[in-house]
RNA sequence: GCCGCUGUGGUGGAAUGGUAGACACGUUGGACUUAAAAUCCAAUGGACCUCAAAAGUCCGUGCCGGUUCGAGUCCGGCCAGCGGUACCA
């Protein structure tokens, strides 16, 4: 008996794809419709695959196979997000070059992905930190540069004065550097910034050309955060200068009875006066060390302070006061707001808090309990002056009133704003692209096209400089240089770029890797951009797309690409978790608590993790076992000692994160694969369980046992039988709804349909060739392994070993109706709406109505309840269901 | 707080408004075996009725209400969990 193993044909058909490349992507080939489909390309880190890459790489990796046998020239290729930071932590300590460490995981994670047997074109990869890659990139800069859309900027960082460096935003938790949790201050410095913002009102726009989840685009519709309203002036009391405000909310200006600078604001220093100036000074001072955590916590109380200065309100002429607050952000809007106690809940705190009057101008609600705030039905009242009056419009209405008056009166303009703000393009690392422009003494200078890349030096030592500059600010050779035009000697930027910048624009790398007059081929990117399918972690719903789609445009606007967005169809895979875990909680004592106390308690909480024949269902959930009560010490028996079962994100940390090369060992690819794709719909998150990749391992192991009989040989109920009726439909069910499943991205139950035409086929005495080639072919693109060598079984073994002898360039089987219809169909009886019996009846006699409807009546159970009262009503849905209506 | 997503057996999950629980896991019983593993067969939402079976009855898709001959599915109002975001004027 020879048994499936997947360790033996595995291998084999992994070296047969990649010696014989054979899925190198033909582009010459322009007959053929393209598709693209691309996996957001993973850091190589150095703890190798986790179980959620495979997910999302699957899923393409079935959707590259289905189009490849539909005829569908497709582009399917990966590669290495390869610079960032672990690489440079590494180097730090060990003294290891980042480039050995990176070189060396990219070459693990191609060994794993290979592993699992994911179609990619090899010959496609891209490595970021690769100087050819970065070139572009660095190109990329230089035209954002050209476009006027880099900028230099002072701005504040992350900086942490015992470590003597500039902290990422994750790296620094509750104001602390999450190492060693030394305090972290906000240190203004000089920044690269690209601006995003010219771009933000388009980046809104073209979301609604995508198919890309609503929640997604809703992300970066927030993230882009439009608002419509008014900036108005407010003129400074015995200043000639003037307090600029944004409101979304021009209808209550009439309510504005005093005014928030942010402390930062340059009007601060204009309006404070003597008898304030210290309790301003002090009050900047605090604001600026503390982190932006700390400020934006909308949880705190309200601080602020006077200053002593007043502003006039243009409406009606009120002098109010002028306060600086912490809850005004200096880089949103003007850094300055008119405060409407009556009507914004923030400023209905802060009045409160200092006492300021709160006047209603929208009526509708109870401003002495809290902030009316409705925009849609509130009616304007107290809004009349010697030039105009508002009263009694609604608040839309009122809106467009007072800023047509604004606007002639030269006091203010409608206006948009967005939350986006300008990419700090910037970081203080070695492990980065160099930023391509030097400093002499004229200024910055980008450097000349034609000496990109420019690469990184090599250096010993990857310490922070200490100042909060880059490890390579003190390369002195590297640093020192000379302006190639002038001669003369100038600096380089010792700034790095972001790992955001990599992965702007890999996308179009992939269609041209080797490409040397610019970042791709012209005439290829006509032919394959946009991505027609792009899958990734829903952790990139907003940063990563945003970045690339702005690049995108601005690569759109200078000629470079051919599309306005790149990427046309977005799916989003769930993560996975870990194992369910069940967990007992004790007090320090040893003694019983409940999940909900634990969560609540005070002292130590003691978690025992139970297996799952230690507890058993009770009522909503799970408790103790009698025997494992007995076993954890608990002798009360009228007590139900619950528990809490739940699944948790994999973390090292947790001890539950699962290796797929462990998997495939113990199952093999294709299980690993096939379990991936069945745990559920793609986009949702869900727990792993081993038992499951079992139960896939089992229909694989049916599969083989359907082909494969004793010695190793094609079993001997394979033949080239005519397919019997049966065998038709079931295949062609089969067809039909794995077509339907993969495109519809329900790979789940397109699994579920495999696992029953093999449980049938597994029963068939005689099983026909061409109906088990079919199947394969359906496989093919789920467990590609055990499709390849039962094809070639199937085959005779003498096929040569080319692309011809592959089951991924067959075609795939198209299905017929006509094998679809059921000779006889089952009718669930209903009497109001319950049903009460069933009828089979044959196809021909399953559409005559009254023939139906008449035989339901029949039904002994229907019957009954039909002579409780008349038929009102006869509901008749052919070969389904039949309703009566009784009363 | 706001925005989004998700709530279905012991578990993962299936169900174009038409017999809820496909497929799989687990469990139970049986076959094979000296035995075990593997494999195969059967049962498996809960409760009731019954000596037992067949048949049947009631309840059941987070909760409350609505639309409909008929609702897991559509509509309105809640609740819970997860994710994002957070003083954005």
């Amino acid at each position: 008996m020879s048994e499936y193993n997947p360790s033996a044909i595995e291998p084999k058909w992994q070296n047969f794809w990649v010696e014989n490349k054979i899925f190198k992507t033909d582009d010459t080939d322009r007959s053929k419709p393209k598709f693209y489909i691309l996996d957001m390309f993973p850091y190589p880190s150095s703890s190798g695959l986790h179980v959620g890459h495979p997910e999302g790489y699957t899923a393409t990796d079935i959707v590259a196979r289905y189009k490849r046998l539909n005829g569908f020239n497709v582009l399917h290729p990966i590669g290495w997000d390869a610079f960032g930071l672990p690489a440079e932590q590494y180097a730090i300590k060990t003294g290891t070059h980042p480039r050995t460490t990176t070189q060396y995981n990219i070459s693990q994670f191609r060994r794993q992905l290979q592993a699992i047997g994911f179609s990619y074109d090899w010959d496609r990869e891209v490595d970021t930190t690769d100087p050819q890659y970065f070139k572009w990139t660095q190109w990329i800069f230089l035209q954002l540069y050209h476009q006027g859309l880099a900028y230099e900027a002072d701005k504040p960082v992350n900086w942490c004065p015992a470590l003597g460096t500039v902290l990422a935003n994750e790296e620094v938790i509750d104001g602390k550097s999450e190492v060693g949790g030394f305090p972290v201050i906000r240190k203004p410095m000089r920044q690269w910034m690209l601006k995003i913002t010219a771009y933000a009102e388009r980046l809104l726009e073209d979301l609604d050309g995508l198919d890309w989840p609503d929640s997604v685009k809703e992300m970066q519709k927030n993230w882009i955060g439009k608002s419509m309203g008014a900036e108005i002036k407010f003129q400074a009391v015995g200043s000639v200068k003037s307090i600029e405000v944004f409101t979304t909310r021009p209808d209550t200006l009439f309510g504005a009875t005093y005014m928030v600078l942010a402390p930062e604001h340059d009007m601060v220093d204009e309006l404070v006066t003597d008898e304030f100036r210290n309790a301003v000074e002090t009050y900047r001072q605090d604001a600026s060390t503390k982190s932006d955590q700390d400020r934006t916590d909308a949880r705190k109380k309200k601080t602020g302070v006077f200053t002593g200065g007043y502003a006039i309100n243009p409406a009606n002429g009120a002098k109010i006061p002028v306060w600086i607050a912490d809850y005004v952000l200096i880089n949103y809007g003007t850094g300055a707001i008119m405060a409407v106690p009556g009507h914004d809940e923030r400023d209905w705190e802060f009045a409160v808090a200092f006492n300021l009057p709160i006047v209603e101008v929208v009526s509708g609600g109870d401003i002495l309990k809290a902030a009316y705030t409705d925009n849609e039905n509130g009616i304007i009242v107290n809004s009349t002056s010697d030039s105009i009056s508002i009263d009694g419009l609604k608040v839309p209405e009122a809106k467009k009133v007072i800023t047509r008056w604004l606007e002639e009166q030269n006091l203010g303009i409608g206006t948009v704003n967005y939350k986006l703000r300008d990419w700090l393009f910037s970081r203080q690392r070695y492990w980065g692209e160099p930023i391509p422009v030097i400093r002499t003494k004229n200024g910055v200078k980008p450097i000349s096209e034609s000496l990109l890349p420019l690469e990184l030096p090599d250096v010993e030592k990857f310490e922070p400089s200490g100042t909060g500059e880059s490890p390579l600010a003190v390369i002195d050779e590297w640093v020192n240089t000379i302006d190639q035009e002038t001669g003369e000697p100038a600096m380089r930027e010792t700034n790095t770029m972001p790992q955001w910048a990599g992965s702007c624009w890999y996308y179009l790398r992939y269609i041209s890797p080797n490409y040397e007059l610019g970042p791709v081929d012209p005439e290829k990117e006509k032919y394959w951009m946009p991505v027609d399918m792009y899958v990734g972690g829903a952790e990139h719903a907003v940063l990563h797309l945003l970045y690339a789609r702005f690049w995108h445009k601005v690569l759109y606007d200078i000629g470079v690409v051919s599309t306005k967005e790149p990427f046309q169809r977005l799916v989003n895979q769930g993560m996975i978790l870990g194992e369910m875990e069940y967990t007992l909680f004790t007090d320090e004592s040893g003694a019983y608590i409940s999940p909900d106390a634990a969560e609540v308690a005070d002292g130590e909480i003691v978690r025992v993790k139970l297996s799952d024949d230690e507890i058993e269902k009770s009522g909503f959930g799970f408790k103790l076992s009698g025997a494992a009560a007995k076993k954890y010490g608990f002798s009360d028996s009228n007590m139900e000692y619950i528990i809490e079962a739940r699944s948790y994100k994999m973390s090292k940390s947790r001890g539950n994160v699962i290796n797929p090369d462990d998997v495939i060992t113990e199952y093999g690819a294709d299980s690993l694969r096939l379990y991936e794709m069945f745990m559920g719909p793609l986009e949702q998150v869900k727990p792993w369980s081993m038992r499951g990749v079992e139960g896939v391992s089992r229909f694989l192991k049916r599969t083989w046992r359907v082909f494969v009989g004793e010695n190793d040989v094609l079993n001997t109920e394979i033949g080239d039988y005519e397919p019997s009726k049966a065998q038709l439909k079931v295949l062609h069910e089969t067809i039909k709804k794995v077509t339907d499943d993969i495109e519809g991205g329900r790979y789940n139950t397109a699994i579920s349909q495999l696992m029953i035409f093999n449980n049938e086929a597994i029963k068939w005495d005689q099983r026909p060739k061409s109906i088990l080639k079919e199947f394969l072919i359906l496989l093919s693109p789920f467990a590609p392994h055990i499709a390849e060598e039962l094809w070639e079984r199937l085959q005779g073994n003498t096929v040569s070993k080319d692309i011809t002898s592959s089951v991924a360039y067959t075609s795939w089987p198209q299905f017929d109706e006509k094998y679809l219809v059921a000779e006889s169909f089952t009718y669930a009886i209903q009497v109001n709406g319950k049903v009460r019996g069933t009828l089979q009846l044959s196809a021909s006699d399953a559409d005559d109505k009254s023939l139906v409807l008449e035989q339901a009546k029949k039904d002994p159970t229907v019957a009954k309840y039909l002579a409780e009262g008349t038929v009102v009503k006869e509901i008749f849905v052919p070969r389904k269901i039949i309703n009566f209506v009784v009363k």
